[in-house]
DNA sequence: TGGGGTTAT
DNA sequence: ATAACCC
């Protein structure tokens, strides 16, 4: 089924715009309620036109792709002992988003698993999306594998230059819009969000005929209600949200910790003020807040809790980091810590090759057994430039330097001379660059002496960083 | 709770 | 290096 198969029956424009040009909130005219949502409403309305595009049930999707027979099964996708996502037709059946094997099995017998702990084919999915949507506008985000915001400002803009004027009063709402609220075609606001809708819209189908993938999107003044909305209707449809639903959309949260950018710590130290719901947080003192929180954060998730944010949309690029982690019941021996951190290097290196880019530092990742929280301790170093050289091609002459590297930080965390239990490695590449090394500068000399002998081509400009580098 | 990612401190 | 956030 097509993205096209959903949103039957969207309200009749003229009525709506006839309704629009009512006064604001006929029944309630004058009330400190609609003022207070009009000022809200119009420091919201930025001018901005946001997409959050969010895939359904995104690596069950891969997996019904790469085999079309799951595709009328129920069908979970299993990492370790949890199912982390499953498709609508598991769900209908009772199974949840990281339930475990156990229960999922136990509440749908018939639920079909498939392995998704190597990620390769999701994350190729993933970027094939962000890419189809910097067709659109470059200024594409990620947020996880599957969720993107686009700034349409400017798209938007171009498409209502090219619109005769009185083609304006005849532009539609693609999809829903949240509340049902009227769209006015006399309020420039909503028209430029109507276009978003419609755009919106052009990127599902593309993603449908392209990729063969569904999902939702959201399309708002800004990044958090336009992925607040995104999901109001859920699989495949779209939401559009008109300024003075705002409010209504931030209050259908039933706790703060729903709004994103509100973490489990400070919905914790939050609850501890008595602040649970979107309104205490609204009218809590800032004062108060600010010496709970810090003046930044305090400020900042206030202004989430009106549903202002003003973030940009930050285009995500190429990944700032490669990892790959694996975790188990128990590793206790350098050996066995060994072989696991040579296998992850091992696809590391790989996916590294594939990129281009060279790594200058490496990581590795460690959590200890505890009945405590999920707690992790790492230790990175620069990698040494004769080693960055190795890379891309045969990385093969790596490993043997790489691993000898790893095991350094792994016996810099870990005893190994007494007992240890651990519970996860990973490790991780990071500070990539363009080619080996800086170039164009007055410290130039210096700098390259001893590194590349490649050094070409002019641009990347040097990091201090690089230099005052963490030893182990 | 998996196997990833990012930014701020 | 860690801690918080996101999926």
């Amino acid at each position: 089924m097509g993205v096209e198969a959903e949103e039957e029956g969207g309200p009749a424009e003229e009525e709506d715009a006839a309704r629009a040009m009512e006064p604001l909130d006929a029944g309630a005219a004058g009330s400190l309620r609609a003022v207070f949502d009009q000022g809200v409403a119009t420091r919201i309305s930025s001018s901005r036109v946001i997409v959050h595009v969010d895939l359904d049930c995104f690596y069950a999707q891969v997996e019904m792709i790469s085999n079309p027979e799951l595709k009328d099964k129920p069908l979970g996708v299993q990492q370790k002992y949890l199912v982390v996502t499953c498709n609508y037709e598991a769900r209908k059946l009772g199974v949840k988003k990281l339930m475990s094997v156990r229960d999922a099995k136990e509440k749908c017998p018939q639920l079909v698993l498939v392995n998704g702990e190597d990620l390769s084919r999701y994350r190729e999915m993933s970027y094939k999306v962000t890419e189809l949507l910097e067709e659109f506008s470059p200024l594409v985000e990620r947020l996880g594998f599957d969720e993107n915001f686009v700034d349409l400002t400017e798209m938007v803009e171009k498409r209502l230059q090219q619109l005769p004027r009185d083609e304006i009063l005849s532009v539609t709402v693609s999809g829903h819009v949240y509340n049902n609220q009227a769209v006015n075609l006399h309020n420039v606001t909503h028209v430029r969000l109507a276009v978003g809708s419609q755009i919106a819209a052009e990127m599902r189908e593309a993603m449908y005929s392209q990729l063969e993938l569904t999902g939702c999107a959201g399309v708002a003044p800004n990044k958090l209600l336009a992925k607040l909305v995104s999901g109001v209707f859920k699989p495949n449809q779209q939401t559009v949200l008109l300024p003075e639903s705002c409010q209504d959309l931030i209050h259908s949260l039933n706790h703060i910790k729903e709004i994103p950018g509100i973490g489990y710590k400070t919905a914790k130290r939050l609850e501890v003020l008595g602040i649970n719901c979107v309104l205490d947080l609204q009218t809590f003192s800032i004062k108060t807040l600010e010496k709970e929180l810090g003046i930044s954060a305090a400020q900042r998730i206030q202004k989430l809790s009106f549903g202002e944010d003003s973030s940009p949309v930050t285009p995500s690029g190429p990944p700032q980091s490669f990892s790959e982690e694996d975790t188990f019941k128990k590793c206790s021996s350098e050996a066995e810590a060994k072989t696991k951190i040579e296998e992850l290097l091992s696809s590391l290196l790989n996916r590294v090759c594939h990129d281009g880019r060279k790594p200058h530092t490496i990581r590795l990742v460690i959590r200890r057994y505890s009945p405590k929280h999920c707690h992790r301790e790492s230790r990175q170093c620069p990698i040494p430039s004769h080693v960055i050289q190795k890379l891309g091609t045969e990385n093969y002459d790596a490993v043997t330097p790489l691993v000898d590297i790893l095991m350094k930080l792994f016996r810099n965390m870990v005893n190994v001379k007494l007992p240890f239990h651990l519970t996860l490695l990973s490790v991780c590449f990071c500070n990539l660059k363009a080619l080996s090394t800086a170039k164009k500068g007055p410290m130039d000399f210096y700098l390259t002496s001893s590194l590349s002998t490649t050094a070409h081509s002019g641009k990347r400009s040097f990091k201090a960083k690089d230099t005052h580098n963490d030893d182990v």
